[in-house]
DNA sequence: TTTTGAGTTGTTCGA
DNA sequence: GTCGAACAACTCAAA
């Protein structure tokens, strides 16, 4: 019997049952991964997220071939190459696990029934959260939308349903015949070289990172203490491969539960952030489109073309915002304290709609992600799941004396403010002119002034939030 | 069915 | 500088 294992967002061969089922009483395995030309064209692709892409996938073929195996690689439509390529080897079973956004879904319905009526069987894991996205529901039978009580039953679940390790299966070989040429190049692709330095991708550097960030010592220690804090290593790193499975979520909930402590029991709920945003999109496919309460799809944005480059370009003139912006160009991520900060700017500030930001986020983030990246927007622009009252708006200077005192996060990243002193490192626009001159930094010249004021903004904000709730305007 | 308690990450104002 | 209240009344989850 010929199984084929379909890689998509799983790309290891330990800690996957769907894997696993493959290879039992297969006498052939094939392992495949189509690179899927909707989603290498989309608008919302990065060339440094499909270069890290790549990566994983050479470090998931030299796994399989150490094994004995390879992995094949196509590319085209998963539509029609899946079902072709088990009509061609006569595949008997297929496997993948289940992914929550609404392509995913279409496209993986479409390819079950396809095989269904080829008469071949599969086998469908959901190993690309902890818990399953439909496992959790409230007292009335729905989808939570409340993160808290969610949590609450998320720990529950696992206390009845922890999953244990498992090492990687003996793999059966190729089907004989069968050539394997491993995955392209980026060039390739037609994808430059990326002029952003990535990390190298695979399982082997995923499980170096957890291991250095549960030990002891390692910032899992002081996590709770020291996440907020952009300047300072306290983040884990893992969000790249968290999001191609290169490290399995439950394989990352299990090393932290080992250690415990205050700093493991934050990281946990982050984890169960992820699984929350994911259930989210599986129960509210609408939120890719739209706000969550459909409501505040009335908001009337300025959407300022000139204002929105500012921000994409990092030169608003709020120190934090713009470090953060010139952050996610240098490296292709950026700090989740800022991800909030820049998002609150775009929306609260600019009065620009979330859903170019949740875009440009996508085009460049390494750890991209539909369900966790819409969540995060929709939870700062306050239209979301467990909305935040509209009332909160970051106020970028508060929040970078709050998170970046002494201002090293914003002189790593704005070189033109490394001279401004601390006092004023987050509002650099009341230096006087002669200290301006002093340390080669000019308002207006050397650094941008203010694009807008937060004040005021803040107002206009509050107005148009009310008035898409339909309240009346203060008198 | 009704009621009650609570909601990741905030800001501003005035004492 | 620190502290608590107000923001403005909303929605969800569970008893």
């Amino acid at each position: 019997m010929i199984a084929l294992h379909w890689f998509r967002r799983d790309l290891r061969l330990s800690d996957n049952p769907a894997l696993r089922a493959a290879t039992e009483t297969a006498q052939q395995l094939v392992p495949v991964f189509v690179l899927d030309d909707a989603l290498l064209e989309a608008p919302g692709r990065a060339p440094a997220r499909i270069a890290f892409l790549l990566d994983s996938l050479q470090a998931l073929d030299h796994e399989l071939a150490a094994r004995g195996s390879r992995l094949l690689v196509l590319r085209g439509d998963p539509r029609q190459i899946i079902p072709a390529v088990c009509q061609r080897l006569g595949v008997a079973r297929v496997s993948w696990n289940r992914d929550v956004s609404p392509y995913a879904r279409r496209r993986d319905a479409h390819v079950a029934t396809a095989l269904r009526d080829a008469g071949i069987a599969t086998h469908i894991g959901h190993e690309v959260t902890i818990v399953p996205p439909e496992a959790l529901r409230t007292a009335s039978g729905g989808p939570y939308t409340v993160f808290t009580p969610y949590l609450r039953a998320w720990h529950t679940w696992l206390a009845r349903n922890a999953p244990a390790a498992l090492p990687a299966p003996e793999l059966p070989p190729l089907p004989t015949g069968l050539a394997a040429d491993g995955p392209p190049s980026p060039a390739d692709l037609g994808i430059t070289a990326a002029a952003v330095p990535i990390p190298p991708g695979g399982t082997a550097a995923a499980h170096q990172r957890l291991a250095a960030f549960v030990a002891p010592g390692g910032a899992l220690e002081r996590y709770h203490e020291r996440r907020d804090i952009p300047a300072e290593p306290a983040t884990s790193q893992l969000s790249p491969y968290l999001r191609f499975g290169c490290l399995a979520p439950a394989a990352a909930w299990r090393a932290a539960q080992v250690v415990g402590g205050a700093g493991a029991d934050r990281w946990i709920a982050e984890l169960a952030w992820r699984d929350f945003y994911a259930q989210s999109l599986f129960s509210f496919p609408h939120v890719l489109r739209g706000a969550f309460r459909p409501i505040y799809d009335r908001i009337q944005w300025d959407d300022d073309e000139a204002r929105f480059a500012a921000w994409c370009d990092g030169r608003t003139g709020f120190p934090i915002v713009d470090a953060a912006m010139r952050q996610l160009r240098a490296e292709a991520w950026m700090h989740n304290r800022c991800r909030m900060i820049v998002a609150s700017f775009l929306t609260k500030d600019l009065l620009i709609d979330w859903r170019r930001g949740e875009r440009w986020f996508m085009q460049h983030l390494l750890d991209g992600d539909p369900a966790s990246n819409n969540g995060g927007w929709q939870w700062a622009a306050g239209t979301g799941t467990d909305a935040q009252p509209y009332f909160r708006i970051f106020n970028p200077t508060s929040q970078g004396q709050t998170f970046d005192p002494d201002g090293a996060y914003v002189r790593r990243y704005v070189p033109e403010l490394r001279r401004v002193p601390p006092r004023l490192i987050h509002e650099p626009w009341r230096l006087s002119p002669a200290e301006q001159r002093a340390i080669g930094c000019v308002i207006g010249h050397d650094y941008p002034a203010p694009i807008v004021e937060h004040a005021r903004q803040r107002l206009v904000a509050l107005e148009r939030y009310r008035a898409a709730r339909g309240g009346a305007p203060d008198a």
